[in-house]
DNA sequence: GAGTGGTCTAGACCACCCT
DNA sequence: GGGTGGTCTAGACCACTCC
């Protein structure tokens, strides 16, 4: 596609050719702040349509690695590696794209009545049963996070029958056909309680970081909703966003 | 456009369908989960090709409000209201769209040159010199947040012109043609210094929230780079992302 | 005024989901 | 197998930036 630059054929044709242009632009080709060729050229030089280059830098758009303005080429704003969605949805995922050894274990495990709100959130009938697990999360050895997810009834029987030392939850989920797709996360910062204080070594009343997070699978269902709490120091949120699209929203907290 | 909705014709055709869609979702015309019509069905509704509909289809899913798979019709995900980009780079914005009188006061000026990691952040030369601004930040006169801004001299020249006690410096900004386009944004969880205890009115040592902000505008030059710590309590930060298109990330801390 | 990205159209084929 | 969204093409016009 491109002379330097290894090319497999897989994929679709403008997820390629993204995929191209980020090597391009990781490797410097352009430089930071540097001007992409134009739309046409693009075109031209990897013989598709203008539609399907729009479609590849579309992309990029959305990854924050290049402007896009009426009149101009468009200029390279970073480099920055973005990270899959499941290093997002899934510890293990993202422990093992550091480099770190993720672990865990399975503190608690309950079945019970959804109370309002967790119906709401699950999108549950009323008197449905939910399952809630506890999970402590380490990354070699140490650890980071207290997991407090719970789950309607037909993912919770899957997630109850997972080993209690498994590394992975996501991982076996998908075996069986539960796809995270979507998912809405609330960061701010909470107080470590007893349990929290226990699992993480720390005292109660220290603040840890926290990451609420509601899941849905490809056909718009609430396949989990779970709250994470993190100790200090071991992780940070990165966004990016622009005044075309805009997915991180800052939200006043009155009360909780 | 559509039949109850008002539509006044203004901006592009596909924004002012999306804004009709996002409307009717809003109503609950299709309910949470339900199913949109089809696109070959909107396009003949709205009079319009389908590509057009793909497009402000495009912008709702951005904003996490609807799935899209193929094979299926789409499915709505729910109604969350999204803020606009203003509203996250300005406090002020942020601050009048949650009906609070936004506040705050300059504490400290600097010009100043610029050092290693500040000229890479800004994309400065050598020898470039910057303006720090610290300003602290109230809602309806409570101090919520410290601001420690950065600017290159361009902007900071303008900056220091503003009066002290001036509500918005982004708006006296834009009058003087520096707009914001693209931002990252960094999460963590951070210890209160003297400084922050004195200004927020808490103890040295306690946990705040921090974001810090690289804004750039829309030809991609650096044009702010910010520092901000929440008392705990006053904010949270809210994402959505998808398999297709993640924006938000989680990173490891080792040090900083 | 030339060049560039933003918008819009009309049509085509395909991959996938469902029944 | 019918319906649906995903991809791709070829062309057109326009709004904007910059020289």
């Amino acid at each position: 596609m491109q002379d330097g630059r290894a090319e497999p054929p897989k994929g679709t044709l403008y997820r390629r050719v993204a995929a191209d242009l980020r090597e391009a632009i990781a490797a410097g080709e352009y430089g930071s702040g540097g001007r992409l060729p134009a739309e046409s050229a693009l075109a031209e030089r990897y013989g598709v349509s203008r539609g399907t280059i729009r479609q590849a830098l579309g992309a990029l758009r959305a990854d924050g690695l290049v402007t896009s303005r009426r009149g101009t080429r468009r200029v390279v704003l970073g480099t920055a590696r973005v990270q899959s969605f499941a290093e997002l949805v899934s510890f293990t995922h993202w422990a093992r794209s550091l480099g770190e050894e993720p672990g865990g274990r399975v503190e608690r495990v309950e079945r019970r009545p959804a109370d309002v709100r967790e119906r709401e959130q699950l999108r549950l009938e009323p008197g449905a049963e939910v399952v809630l697990v506890l999970r402590v999360r380490t990354l070699s050895g140490r650890p980071v996070m207290v997991e407090r997810s719970l789950y309607p009834l037909w993912v919770g029987e899957l997630v109850a029958r997972i080993p209690p030392d498994a590394v992975s939850h996501t991982e076996p989920l998908q075996e069986h056909g539960v796809v995270f797709a979507d998912a809405d996360h609330t960061i701010d910062l909470v107080v470590a309680d007893a349990d929290d204080a226990r699992l993480l070594g720390c005292e109660a009343g220290d603040a840890l970081l926290r990451e609420r997070r509601r899941s849905t699978d490809p056909a718009g269902t609430p396949v989990e909703w779970s709250e994470d709490r993190y100790l200090p120091g071991t992780v940070a949120f990165t966004v990016h966003n622009s005044i075309a699209t805009s997915a991180l929203a800052r939200r006043h907290r009155r009360s909780d």
